[in-house]
DNA sequence: TTATTAAATTAACGGTGTTAAGTTAACGAC
DNA sequence: GTCGTTAACTTAACACCGTTAATTTAATAA
């Protein structure tokens, strides 16, 4: 059966097909409930040929997870194109809780569980390329905007002001995602908390306030 | 060996006991590698014994969860006589954080883990009880501090409010706790992220800009 | 003194990530 | 063409996990 001597670009095509079927069974069950004989029963590989492409279950997820990055870099690089810089800071976020609520699993996966830290050296994602690096990107947005003048003159630091924003929006996106379900909490509509917040930032961080 | 017959009392405290131990495991090495053998092991008993206290492992963590939180809401208690509504408010937040990255395990298991949702009946905490339920602290809190007229008057709904401080402060969290360690990001100094956090929201929340 | 029974233990099951040992079929050398 | 060599893959096996079943122990109640 094993039709022998396989390509790069071969070995890097099965690699691929992995990641997606782990993907796919992480984003449905979660990544602890995905064992590795589920993901190469998918594939229909036995599970110990996938220790032939990834050395083991982590370096896996972390495979899948870095190529979502990637994909989270793609999803906000449209709206960088826009020329207003407050609009483009006001998408570019918007786009990113969208992300961020339509795949939970995928944010989950990226910014919500504990990982030994990443080596950017390591990393299949370009650090500081534009179109490969979302926090890259959100650090341009924002010194973007922060150059325009927008924002009040006391704020000068662009890196913290966008670790601030970051942090704002990542908790809006952690909380729903994690305890959304809670009846301990009444939660208020989403939509109704992402607008209120939005306009807490802008009225924190704006010289002038948002038109209306 | 085993003494029979004991007490409700006596079995109440061998529960405490083993979630004292579980605790510090879990705190020292995160719940998935703690295994109930060596929570067990800790106290001196077999590992199936655990099960004549806990139904399960999930069931142990949810019992240790409740009782931090418990501890939280003990550790915002005392914020809670400060007279002035602002300052308590302020307090409370600052309180809230600090317990957070103290404990940064704890509140891993609190807010940043994935559970089964949670069912206020078969908590051990009196949900709405200002002494025991630290969301309903959050709600009190904001609801005075709504009620002495310091928010901007187009915010009208307290418990929006509380969930979108609550929100960014859990952000300010949960990024640090996760990754903080990561060399891809520059993290500013966390006391300059705080002192930022709470700056944009106390102008994007507040009447009057704070003193100074 | 003896039967009962609560409290704990050991044995065992199915399942996990992972490693070691085997199998198979395509290739290069003659 | 055939024959080792070796890459690709599989099966077997290991140590460990959460959990359940069966068993032991010792204090009590009759």
């Amino acid at each position: 059966m094993p039709p022998k001597v396989k390509t790069d670009a071969e070995k890097q095509l099965i690699r691929t097909v992995i990641m997606d079927a782990a993907r796919e069974l992480f984003i449905h069950q979660g990544v602890d409930a995905v064992t590795m004989r589920a993901v190469a029963n998918k594939i229909g590989y036995s599970a110990t040929s996938i220790y032939l492409y990834f050395s083991d279950k982590e370096q896996l997820l972390r495979a899948v997870v870095d190529a979502d990055v990637l994909k989270l870099a793609q999803a906000l690089q449209s709206t960088l194109k826009i020329s207003d810089p407050l609009e483009r800071f006001l998408q570019f976020g918007k786009h990113y809780v969208q992300f961020a609520l339509a795949n939970p699993n995928h944010y989950r996966m990226m910014f919500m569980t504990q990982h030994p830290p990443c080596d950017p050296a390591l990393s299949s994602i370009e650090q500081h390329n534009p179109e490969q690096d979302a926090y890259a990107q959100l650090i341009g947005v924002v010194n973007n905007a922060c150059e325009a003048g927008i924002f009040k003159d006391e704020l000068t630091d662009p890196v913290l002001i966008a670790q601030t924003i970051w942090a704002a929006m990542h908790g809006l996106c952690a909380l729903q995602i994690n305890l959304a379900e809670d009846a301990w909490i009444d939660w208020r509509p989403m939509e109704t908390r992402i607008e209120m917040m939005v306009n807490m930032c802008l009225h924190g961080l704006l010289k002038a306030a948002p038109h209306e």
